[in-house]
Formats: C-alpha cells, sequence, structure tokens
DNA sequence: TATTGTTATACTCTATAACTATA
DNA sequence: TATAGTTATAGAGTATAACAATA
C-alpha cells in the first residue's frame, strides 16, 4: 500500500474515522447550539465579548484572534462601542494603541448569551445516564487539551 | 433554592458545567478545523455541498436546513452551478421545483475539502494513547446521538 | 523607517418585497 | 389562492489600499 492517491497513509484507517468522527459532532454540536440559541448579537460580535470577558485587549490583538483585518475589527469594535458594550480607554504603554474593555452592559450580556447557549447543550446531558456524562467529562478534558495544544 | 435568579434550577450544577464544557470544547474544535482548513470555497458553499452529497434536493430545502432566505440559496446554487460544482435537473413531481445535484467536479472538491479539514484533526488524534483515542470513540458515539435528537 | 489604527472603497452574503410560473 | 423560485434593492461584514499618529 504504498502507492495510494486518495487516502492519507501518515494515519491508519481508525484514525482517520475517528478524526471524522470527532470533527462531525463537534461541528454538529457548533450548528445546533449556534441555530437553537437566540442571539443577542451578532456572531462576530459575540466572540470579540466573549475574548474581552478573559482581559482587556487591543484592536490589534482581537483582529489577529479573530483572523479578521485590522480595519474589519475597527469596525466592529465601533458598532459594540456604539451601543455601549465595550470601551476603549488609551494604552499604557503605546500612544498608538488602545485597551478594548468590557462595559458592564458588555458582561451582563455576554453572561446571558452564554447561559443561552449552554441551555440546548444542559438539556441533552440531563438526559444521559451517569455513565455516559462521566464519559462526557473525561472526553472533553482531552478535546480540551487538544484543542490548546 | 426557589428564587435563585442567575442559575437555571432545572439543572445540577455539575450537569451545567458538563454542558458548558462540551459546548465550548465542540466550539473551540469546529474553530480550529475551520481556520487550520484552506477552504477550496466559501463556508456556506462547502455547507451546501455536503448536503448534497447525502442526496439531491430542492432549493427550498437548502434554503430550510442551512437556515437561509430563498433568494440567498438562489444566489448561492446560481455560484456553485456557474462554477460547474451542482447541477439543476427539473422536479420529477413539481414543475414549479428542481432537485440540485452534485456534479463529478462538485463531489471531488467536497471530498478534498472534507480530508483537508479532518488532516488536523488526524494529526491531533495520532498523537494520543489508545486509552484516550477509545475514549473519544466511545463520546463522539454519544456525541452524535445527542445531536441527532 | 516600522507599526497601530482609521478612512475610503469595493465585493460578498444576507434579507425583505415584488414578480413569474405552477399547484 | 397558495407555493417554489427568481429578480430588485438595500444593509451588514469583509478585504485591500491609502492615510494619520506614534514608536
Amino acid at each position: 500500500m504504498e502507492t495510494t492517491t486518495s487516502t492519507d497513509t501518515r494515519f491508519t484507517e481508525a484514525e482517520l474515522k475517528l478524526a471524522n468522527d470527532v470533527r462531525m459532532a463537534c461541528q454538529w454540536i457548533s450548528r445546533r447550539v449556534r441555530f437553537e440559541a437566540s442571539p443577542a448579537a451578532p456572531p462576530h460580535q459575540v466572540s470579540v465579548l466573549v475574548r474581552l470577558r478573559e482581559q482587556p485587549r487591543t484592536p490589534g490583538e482581537l483582529a489577529d484572534i479573530e483572523r479578521v483585518s485590522a480595519p474589519s475589527m475597527t469596525k466592529t469594535v465601533n458598532c459594540l462601542a456604539d451601543q455601549g458594550l465595550v470601551e476603549r480607554t488609551p494604552h499604557p504603554h503605546d500612544r498608538r494603541s488602545q485597551l478594548i474593555a468590557l462595559t458592564p452592559d458588555g458582561e451582563a450580556l455576554i453572561e446571558r448569551t452564554i447561559a443561552d447557549r449552554d441551555s440546548w447543550m444542559a438539556r441533552r446531558v440531563a438526559l444521559l445516564d451517569a455513565d455516559e456524562q462521566e464519559l462526557l467529562r473525561r472526553a472533553t478534558a482531552v478535546l480540551l487539551r487538544v484543542v490548546s495544544e
């Protein structure tokens, strides 16, 4: 089996199947969560607010994290600031830059949004038996480790 | 505990935490897969092609599945047809409608795209030991069951 | 001179409303 | 009269290029 053209021989069939199953399961869950939750703001705005929940960041950092251009992030930040969800403060060490931080309204919105997103998942989780819940608990730990590498 | 305002008492704390962990893990995996893969077509086009892999569908069905308006789906289908990735055939029972099906080019593109998406995941899966792979295998089965309910 | 962020401009994707053809 | 799909038009979100202020 050295000249196969359509399969990747770096991996076993079992690994490829598992990779496909894991990816599809994660993408389907994501899709369902996105569709079931009633969004309080467009996805790209929510994504930025979630990032700012960790800590204030510069527009440039946000653009890198979200993989959008600097002008796009400028627009998104403007929009969030117009809604009173974030506020700009001068950057302590670089007068060209600035720090974007959540306002109390922004924090409230993002907490409501997260609770809303989790609600569909929680209903499903609650239907599983204890063994299945424990299985998901351990698997989730592996997935979180994998994604952070 | 009857008057809590911020937590949902339909679920235990453990269930809420598990729901949040599972959701975040799935969304992070999805995000990584999306960013790591080099898309052969915009996401909404790929999504339609994946649906058509199962079976030909009408524009209306595709719009419902993808949760976009009918005019949006008209544009997407036009674009895919212009690229030779799908083709329209008359609907057998309703002359107002039509069936959209993958062309061989469309099938080839979607197979390449799926392999590309799986590649990052396969590299990560291959780094796990046998027990962890088995854990993910069983957990994935649970997730796929959950999402299909 | 390089970097951070904004403005100018254009393209894509989306939606609502109005229209055509068929059920 | 209702439904499937398209066309017309407008509103978001995105990108590249050019610009301002600062490092």
